[in-house]
RNA sequence: GUGAUUGUAGCUCAGUUGGUUAGAGCGCCAGGUUGUGGCCCUGGAGGCCGGGGGUUCGAGUCCCCUCAUUCACCCCA
């Protein structure tokens, strides 16, 4: 074992692993761009308040699980971003996106950092893609986001997926709602364990997801949020479902569902794999009309966006066998060199095969042929081109196809011109 | 933050009631074939047995501490 390894909580994605990124995160751009968001890049950290206000100060991320530190003495907090939405939404205000238009469709690919305890599906840094849309507040507008989210999953071959979706009705409405969750759960204070009590006093909405089977039991004869709301927020949730119904997503409606993200209100959903053990959640978001008001603008923001666990996602589509047609092609061509005095005419051989725009390899630790041989094998070169005295001499070279043996005799323009047509029939774009 | 789990070669793992120089398979390197890979055969390299302390004539094996891993709780992607 090294005496350095990588920070508790974080990891390493080596080349083979990285074709996967790759390959999903091109799906995630395209895809979005078709839906018409614009990728938006913001910076890694922001000033803690952001966090404190954005998410809201009785959430668990901001609680327990933000990395904080002094840039300098004197300096103000600056926390590694736990999630992505605060920051973009600090950005598209501190731009005055809105005076330009009124409405905004963004996407993005980033890490993200927590302090919690590694398990499956979860680390310390983590990377989530997700949209946001901003300056709407539509079922459409909801609708729109949660269709591109699973639109990715479909892409993918992702199966299997459950989403789950409740509505949390707006301020008025949770408010009478809170109010009767209080009133109903106040009795039973010998029931409720510690974290639930506290939540009663600050957001009682959450006791209702406890995993708790004491508290469960509780929840099941609660009030229900349905029975406050007002006829409006009734219409806005049905519509949503129409819009997922009429296009196709399953779904299933489920009243505990709460989320614990303050700034969530009418519409919030979440979507679970099976395959991926305690931490399920793959993806979720929803709507948070508020946010904009909390982070100092003086004019409403409505929007609606999601988030994906990027790892998960990985981690759920290698379960499903989903990368096995992804095999990352090695070098075309494997420059093979007989004697070492001829290195230097073989390196330049490549040079001009790669000038070519032809993928070439060549072996640099002057091993023997048998190792470069295998060497060629091992990392998928389809040509091995030798490269001895004869060749030297008659300006002729060989070059063998690693996969049916056959060798022909070329001369380099010959060569440079058969590869390079082989080239774009083989290896089609990834 | 709490609970449990596991640390022996690059990887997956053996290692008997504590007993000499710690093993296998795969992988890696080399040779068999001094101009030809995958298969096969032969050989080789590679281990502070996670770290520290203790018990003992003797510790990979037993005890304590510590670090790390993994899984779960909490919560979330």
């Amino acid at each position: 074992m090294s005496e350095y390894q990588a920070v508790k909580g974080t990891r390493d994605i080596f080349p083979e692993e990285v074709a996967q990124w790759r390959y999903v995160e091109e799906i995630v751009h395209t895809l979005s761009t078709l839906c018409g968001f614009s990728e938006i890049r913001t910076p890694v950290f922001e000033y803690t308040e952001l966090f404190q206000r954005g998410i809201g100060p009785t959430t668990d991320i901001v609680g327990k699980e933000m990395f904080s530190f002094l840039p300098d003495p004197k300096g103000r907090s600056v926390t590694l971003r736990p999630e992505m939405t605060a920051g973009v939404m600090r950005a598209a205000l501190q731009k005055k996106l809105f005076s330009l238009a009124p409405l905004h469709k963004l996407y993005y690919i980033g890490e993200l950092f927590r302090k919690e305890r590694p398990q499956a599906g979860r680390q310390r840094q983590f990377s989530q893609f997700g949209a946001e849309l901003l300056g709407v507040s539509s079922p459409a507008a909801v609708a729109e986001v949660i269709t591109l989210m699973m639109q990715v999953f479909e892409s993918l071959g992702l199966t299997g997926l459950k989403l789950r979706i409740n509505t949390l009705g707006d301020t008025e409405d949770r408010l009478r709602y809170r109010e009767a969750l209080q009133l109903y759960f106040s009795p039973f204070q010998e029931i409720l364990d510690d974290a639930s009590k506290e939540r009663l006093e600050k957001n009682p909405l959450r006791i209702l997801d406890s995993k708790n089977p004491a508290v469960q039991e509780l929840v099941a004869g609660a009030p229900r949020l349905y029975d406050y709301l007002k006829a409006s927020s009734l219409q806005d949730f049905e519509k949503v479902l129409f819009y997922l119904a009429e296009r196709e997503i399953a779904y299933v409606i489920d009243h505990r569902l709460v989320r614990g993200l303050d700034y969530y209100s009418h519409t919030a959903f979440e979507v679970s794999s099976a395959e991926l053990g305690a931490q399920d959640a793959i993806g979720g978001g929803g709507r948070y009309d508020g946010l904009a008001r909390e982070l100092g603008s003086s004019a409403d923001v409505p929007a609606s966006g999601f988030a994906v666990g990027m790892e998960r996602l990985l981690i759920t589509m290698e379960k499903q066998g989903l990368f096995a047609a992804l095999h990352p092609h090695g070098p075309h061509v494997y420059v093979v060199v007989q004697q070492q005095e001829l290195a230097d005419h073989a390196l330049q051989i490549t040079w001009q095969l790669r000038k070519a725009g032809i993928k070439s390899e060549m072996d640099l630790a002057g091993r023997s042929m048998k190792a470069q041989m295998r060497d060629a094998n091992r990392i998928r070169a389809s040509y091995v081109l030798f490269v001895g005295t004869m060749e030297y001499s008659t300006g002729l070279y060989s070059l063998k196809n690693l996969a049916t043996s056959r060798q022909t005799t070329l001369s380099l323009e010959a060569l440079l011109q058969f590869l390079q047509e082989v080239a774009v029939k083989e290896q089609p774009a990834l």
